[in-house]
RNA sequence: GGGCGCUUAGCUCAGCGGUAGAGCGCCUGUCUUACACACAGGAUGUCGGCGGUUCGAACCCGUCAGCGCCCA
């Protein structure tokens, strides 16, 4: 027997071990049947389980389940990132904590103890996969840093760098003055900051006393300018381009020229140029040819090598011992010390308070620079033609379709990708440099040198690139190098391309949009065919979690408080499209609850000898009771599977649930319990065979969703062996003869019971009186529909017996009206006459206020020549039903007149 | 500044051209031997404002307002 409740705890761990040791979770390429393939986006090898995971995991885990029911060979792949920066602070944090240092043990030491690390604490997400409940392919398990999948990195790096499309270049990135590394565009994070905009004076060479006005936000970078821009149609500058400004504090010599970069109607008008420092100067250097000296350190501390030559001293303008002073000085400390000089030259106008974007570093926090460095870059925009070309072509399809225009904004104005780190936690770039410099990318470093002696005819000490590639760039091959590439694997040749991407929108650009641009460079074909995007998981308020508004939910902690399904299931229910999730302990109650109605219908079929009958053919049911809720679970299927084609997890939730909760334990065992508490017979015994097909029907709808307490249903139930619920097939619809006939039948059943038990309420009957029913008026298929039901009605509306009213109703009546029968309940004594002809005016009115719209719809001759025939008809059917109740209604009314 | 999305019952959200829906909450009643994480019943909406298209608009188009996100 069943317990009462359910006890999630007690059964999860075991259910997931069982399937997991049964390997009921794994793919198989020689199996003939169709796959279905999802990889996981690859979570941090540093992370733990947050709620978007679960949701995310969720999702796909409903897909596979789904998909492997179906009968298909469902490949999840599993697998975590090495997440370069982030697993590397993680490591150099501990290290701190022993009061060691990275740079003094040296690379080598310090990637030991990574790998040591990771062999330690990197297993954390993948074991709380397990508590979630995902299937997936554990022992196909990959990591983005182990032998394959940095056999692949190497081979697209070096096929990409001899195509062309992957090459150095000194240009500016965005620096992280705190991490030491360059980084992506993606990887800037714009935040507002309330600052100073300055305004400087720059004298003009050979006319003292006469100044070019420049506004500034960074006036420590005003070291490294060459340049003060106005605007080619500004009038008031007109007769200074072609001119030279004087450098304050430098004494540098700088030209005064005319770019429409500057903005007349901005700041001065006059914008000083800084090219090393600044993304725009840079531009307007590149196209004057100006001198782009760098002025700070990789730490954003001032150096001066570069334009220690050109230091001078002019009185009143340029100090040289003042600028070899600001040496080594922090940018923010330098900052204040060069304003405060200006000032005492009187070259500082005036500070207004000034609010602006500043680039931040997405990882390290601190404001960015940018930096004149020599990097390596991916021609993006090249790779991404075909990544456009496919969405367009809808060969791989966006769901909701609205982000392919997020996707399509981004791969148009793509740009060079920067792909090297300065880290040590990561692939290693395959280049090496000789003594003259030139470059050798190869697989190895035989190869490199095989190579260098082919070039200088004679060994050469070759010296490897020291950088590591961006974390994304191992990501982006992800769909293919698990499968085994650049090996030609029967996994590679089976489920490649994979049908589904499941993922949140922040990473369309990082991730999706890259693993499009290599899937297709190196695969010729999408790496998927759809990709889902889901919301982000918010608390009860809308509001973004986050550790520092202590909001956060942790999937775990809800896991223990509700067991894994009522978390997955409430997920599910929420992810509508196009939405964020407002996640809240409510909703998880709720959907608690619904696991345990569950498991209590269970209990209550167990009860009543409702066992799994392999054999039982629907096709056999006679009854309408049968008939009526196979055919409602054949709909239940349909719907949940047209959900899930169309990735509504939420649909095919709330159908699932009105179907579990409303059709089966509300009127279905109702109905029931008359027949299985009776005599034994043929009724009993095609009830049990119904309900027991049906509930079958519904653990394995159920299981994709909810796997933990279908399993354990299916299992103590004895409808299959331990582990065997996952590769159950999935439900098909059951043939139904004369469907359409029950369900007149039990709706006609349904609807008199609902509408006594309405009115008993709403008389407040109290449930222990028991009354009979008089009806008038009833067409005689429908009394006879209803005296075959009348063991249910009688339990179910509390009914002694139901009888044809003949004559004039007994005085004090409550009365029903179905179309065109009228219920009486004689409650002489019990009926307050006053309070019934109110209920009864009032439903009256409401009829009558709905007849009068129908009427005047009908009324409309252009209605009845424009509308549909069907329409029109189906109007005049509603007019003509309304008005007969309308009638009945009446009656009623008048009968207890007073 | 550009782009996208949202605005429907007290709350969270479905519905996206032909009779306004769900869950929760609220109110009333009930230990009716599967389930009080339950059962039965009830109340609650000029579907953000305005204008247009249409026989007919929560739904399509325009516009305004408020909120949110992304990119400059």
């Amino acid at each position: 027997m069943l317990d009462k409740a359910f006890d999630p705890a007690a059964m999860e761990a075991r259910l997931y071990a069982a399937s997991e040791a049964a390997g009921v979770f794994s793919a198989d390429p020689a199996r003939p049947a169709a796959p279905f393939a999802i990889v996981i986006p690859p979570p941090n090898v540093t992370g733990s389980l947050h709620i978007g995971h679960a949701l995310n995991n969720t999702l796909q885990d409903v897909l596979v389940r789904w998909r492997r029911m179906q009968g298909r060979d469902a490949l999840w792949m599993p697998g975590t990132d090495h997440a370069g920066i982030a697993t590397q602070m993680v490591v150099e944090r501990l290290l701190a904590s022993e009061g060691q240092e990275r740079r003094a043990m040296g690379r080598e030491a310090f990637l030991r103890r990574v790998w040591a690390w990771k062999a330690e604490s990197g297993g954390t997400i993948t074991r709380q996969l397990r508590r979630l409940g995902a299937s997936l392919d554990w022992p196909r398990e990959r990591f983005t840093m182990d032998e394959g999948l940095s056999r692949a990195v190497v081979e697209v790096f070096v096929t990409l760098h001899k195509q062309g499309l992957i090459y150095r270049d000194r240009r500016l990135v965005n620096w992280d003055p705190k991490l030491l590394t360059a980084i992506s565009d993606l990887e800037v994070e714009s935040r507002e900051v309330k600052g100073t905009l300055w305004t400087l004076r720059y004298p003009i060479e050979g006319e003292p006393g006469r100044f070019i006005r420049v506004a500034t936000t960074r006036p420590e970078t005003m070291l490294g300018d060459t340049a003060v821009a106005v605007h080619p149609e500004d009038a008031r500058f007109a007769d200074l381009i072609g001119r030279h400004a004087l450098l304050p504090l430098v004494g540098r010599r700088i030209p005064i020229i005319a770019d429409a970069y500057s903005d007349p109607e901005k700041g001065t008008g006059a914008v000083k140029i800084t090219p090393a420092h600044d993304f725009n100067d840079f531009e307007v250097g590149r196209r004057h040819g100006l001198p782009m000296p760098t002025v700070l350190d990789p730490e954003a501390r001032i150096r001066l090598d570069e334009i220690e030559g050109e230091l001078a001293d002019i009185p009143g303008v340029a100090e040289a011992g003042f600028v070899r002073s600001l040496a080594g000085q922090e940018r923010f400390a330098a900052r204040k010390a060069i304003l405060e000089k200006l000032e005492a030259l009187d070259l500082l106008e005036k500070a207004e308070p000034h609010t602006h974007q500043v680039p931040h570093g997405d990882r390290g926090g601190v404001p960015l620079e940018p930096r004149l460095t020599w990097q390596w870059y991916c021609d993006a925009a090249t790779l991404a033609k075909p990544a456009i070309e496919a969405v367009e072509t809808g060969r791989t399809v966006f769901v909701p379709k609205q982000w392919e225009n997020t996707f399509f904004a981004w791969m148009r104005d793509i740009q060079p990708w920067c792909i090297s780190r300065q880290l040590w936690w990561g692939h290693q770039i395959p280049a090496w440099y000789g003594p003259d410099g030139h470059i050798f990318v190869e697989r190895t470093e035989e190869e490199a040198k095989a190579a260098a002696r082919a070039r200088y005819g004679h060994d050469v000490a070759l010296r490897r690139d020291e950088d590591v590639l961006d974390t994304w760039f191992s990501s982006a091959l992800w769909p293919f190098s698990t499968l085994g590439w650049p090996e030609r694997t029967p996994e590679l040749a089976k489920y490649y391309p994979t049908d589904v991407l499941v993922t949140g929108f922040d990473i369309i650009f990082f991730w999706v949009a890259r693993m499009m641009m290599m899937g297709l460079h190196f695969m010729g074909e999408v790496p998927f065919r759809h990709v889902v995007i889901h919301g982000l998981v918010r608390d009860e308020k809308g509001a973004k979690m986050s550790k520092s508004k202590g909001n956060v939910m942790d999937p775990l902690e809800l896991i223990d408080a509700y067991g894994a399904d009522a978390v997955r299931f409430t997920l599910c229910a929420l992810a509508s499209p196009g939405r964020d999730i407002k996640l809240s302990r409510q909703r998880m109650e709720g959907y608690r609850a619904f696991a345990t109605k569950l498991w209590n219908a269970a209990r209550f079929c167990e009860m009543n000898g409702i066992r799994p009958q392999p054999g039982w053919d629907p096709a056999s049911a006679r009854s309408a009771l049968a008939r009526w809720i196979l055919d409602a679970s054949n709909a239940a299927i349909a719907e949940a599977e047209t959900a899930l084609e169309a990735f509504r997890f939420d649909d095919c939730a709330s159908a699932l649930y009105r179907f579990v909760w409303n059709g089966f334990c509300d009127w279905f065992l109702e109905f029931a319990k008359p027949v299985l508490q009776g005599p034994d017979g043929p009724e009993k015994v095609e009830v049990q065979g119904a309900a027991q097909h049906v509930l079958g029907v519904i653990l394995r709808l159920l299981h994709p969703i909810m796997p933990f307490v279908t399993e354990e249903l299916w299992v103590r139930l004895g409808y299959g062996e331990e582990a065997g619920l996952p590769r159950a097939p999935w439900p098909a619809p059951a043939p139904v003869q004369e469907a359409e006939v029950a369900r007149a039948e039990l709706e006609a059943v349904i609807r008199l019971i609902s509408e006594v038990r309405a009115v008993r309420a709403e008389m407040n009957v109290p449930p222990s009186l028991v009354t009979p029913l008089l009806v008038q008026g009833a067409a005689p298929e429908v009394l006879a529909c209803w005296a075959r039901w009348m063991e249910a009605i009688r339990r179910l509306a509390r009914a002694s017996e139901l009888r044809v009213l003949e004559g004039a109703p007994p005085a004090g009546v409550a009365q029903a009206v179905l179309g065109e029968a009228t219920v009486m309940l004689p409650l002489a004594g019990l009926v307050d006459l006053a309070a019934e002809r109110a209920r009864l005016s009032r439903e009256r009115d409401k009829a009558a206020d709905e007849a009068r719209k129908i009427e005047r719809k009908l009324g409309n001759a252009e209605f009845l020549a424009k509308a549909r025939e069907e329409v029109v008809e189906e109007t005049r059917e509603r007019l003509a039903a309304i008005s007969a109740e309308i009638a009945r209604l009446e009656a009623a009314l008048a009968r207890i007149a007073d």
